[in-house]
Parts: C-alpha cells; sequence; structure tokens
DNA sequence: ACCGGACATCGAGATGTGTCAATATTGATA
DNA sequence: TATCAATATTGACACATCTCGATGTCCGGT
C-alpha cells in the first residue's frame, strides 16, 4: 500500500469535489471519498448517524445510544469509532460520559457530492 | 440470513425515507439502504458511476469504460453488476455492446435522504 | 485508597469483498 | 456454420469487516 496524505478526513476533502454526474471523479477523488461512503454502509452505523443527528441538542450518550441496538458495547464503541474516524461525528468527553455530535456540514456536502445541487 | 423482501431494488426504497437527521432511522429502513450505500463505497464503482453519469448522451459502452481503469474486464464486469443490481445503474444491449445509464432518480434521493433537503 | 461504572482496545473467529485467470455466452460477420 | 469480439460467469485466493469475550483505562463516589 502506497502512503496517500490523509491529512484531512473525509469528510473535510469531501467538499472540494464537484458532483459525480458533472465530470468524471479522478481517481484520488475516488479514494478519498470512498472511506467516507463505507462508513456509511452498514446498517448500524447508519441508525447511529441517524440516531445521534436526531437527538435532542443534537448530541448523544453512548449510553443512550447501546439500548437501541441488540449489539455488544465493543461493537457499538467500534461502529462510533469508525464513523469518528472518516469525520461524520464529533466527539467530546464530560465525566465518565462521552458525547457523539454529528459534524455539521458533513452529510450536506456528501449530498452535495451525490446529488449535485451544490457547487 | 433470514430472507427479507427485496421487491425494490435499494434505489427504490430509499425514495421513501425521511432524511436521516430528522428522525431515528428503523432499523428495517437501514437494512434497505446500505445496500446502496455499499455498492458506492468502492473507488472504482464511484468513478465508473461518475464516468457513466457524466458521458456524452448519459450512456456508457463498457468498452468506454474499462480503458479508465488498470483492472481485468471481469472485475469491470464485476463493479457494473454490484451497481445495477442496486438499482443505480440501467442496461441495455444494443447488438454485441451493453450501455448503462445512471438511474435518474437514484441519487437524487439518495442524496435527499443524507442532506436532508428533500422530504 | 478503593471500588464500580462508562467506554475503549485487543485478539480471535466467521463471513464478506476485490481481484484475477479461465471459461462460458452471446451476437455479428465471413 | 465457423469464427471472432464483447461481455458475463465461475472458482479461487488474499484481504477486509463485523462481531464477540476478555481486558484495559479513566473518572467519580464512598
Amino acid at each position: 500500500m502506497s502512503k496517500s496524505l490523509p491529512l484531512l478526513t473525509p469528510v473535510e476533502t469531501v467538499a472540494c469535489c464537484s458532483p459525480v454526474t458533472r465530470e468524471p471523479l479522478s481517481a484520488d477523488a475516488a479514494v478519498r471519498i470512498s472511506p467516507l461512503l463505507k462508513a456509511l454502509a452498514d446498517p448500524v452505523r447508519l441508525r447511529l448517524l441517524s440516531l445521534v443527528a436526531s437527538h435532542a441538542d443534537g448530541e448523544a450518550c453512548v449510553c443512550d445510544l447501546q439500548e437501541a441496538f441488540d449489539l455488544s458495547q465493543p461493537t457499538i464503541s467500534h461502529h462510533l469509532k469508525v464513523l469518528h474516524e472518516v469525520g461524520l461525528l464529533e466527539r467530546s468527553k464530560r465525566g465518565v460520559w462521552v458525547y457523539y455530535r454529528v459534524q455539521p456540514a458533513a452529510l450536506g456536502d456528501l449530498a452535495a457530492l451525490l446529488g449535485g445541487v451544490g457547487a
């Protein structure tokens, strides 16, 4: 594997491309964007993201999220990590609890990239 | 694996949900939507889709697409099949050639689901 | 200082995915 | 009909991913 330049999270790089329907996506861009879609391409992570996004105050404690699933605690922790690493979820620790919130522009930029409404 | 009800392609089911940021996605909906994102979550397939979408007349022959990649013919064929099966690409055979075009509303509906601009 | 609870990390097993070479299928053409 | 070119399918392999139990870490309370 050749080392690329992961200085930005996938979420940060997604804002800089014109819609996929407008002009052919470069190989580079595709490689940078796909991890973001890969992070979303799991039923559990999709629901986690949706739960956090639609939660009161826009943030949710891990303890809130666990209850919605019939999965072990490490598994939920793993999925949250994936969403966090690509930049979709922000993370803040308060006391013993960890809160996640959706990175504001993330989904919008991705939607623009796919749907072609944005730049 | 329990059999669900795949009477509709993922693309067809995606239009019926409110944005993920609006209310928690049901487990069912998440399971139906994730295959669509999974299909997109590969650099090669992202580029294939983009190539088809931005091609003249909105459609492209497989022979056109192969050239853009340093991959074997079966591999490209496989990726096109994945995109076709989830309903992102339509397929039409003319003579010996096979042409693919983007299912019109597919990306827009997905963008609406993610970005929350749609219903 | 100790303990308990919230969350993360580790290691392992089962399953899924991307890729290729080989082969099959289909349609045009000689 | 025989053959060639375009695309699909099959079988196999390496690698990634999802999940869990066990364990580690960090913080608050007693």
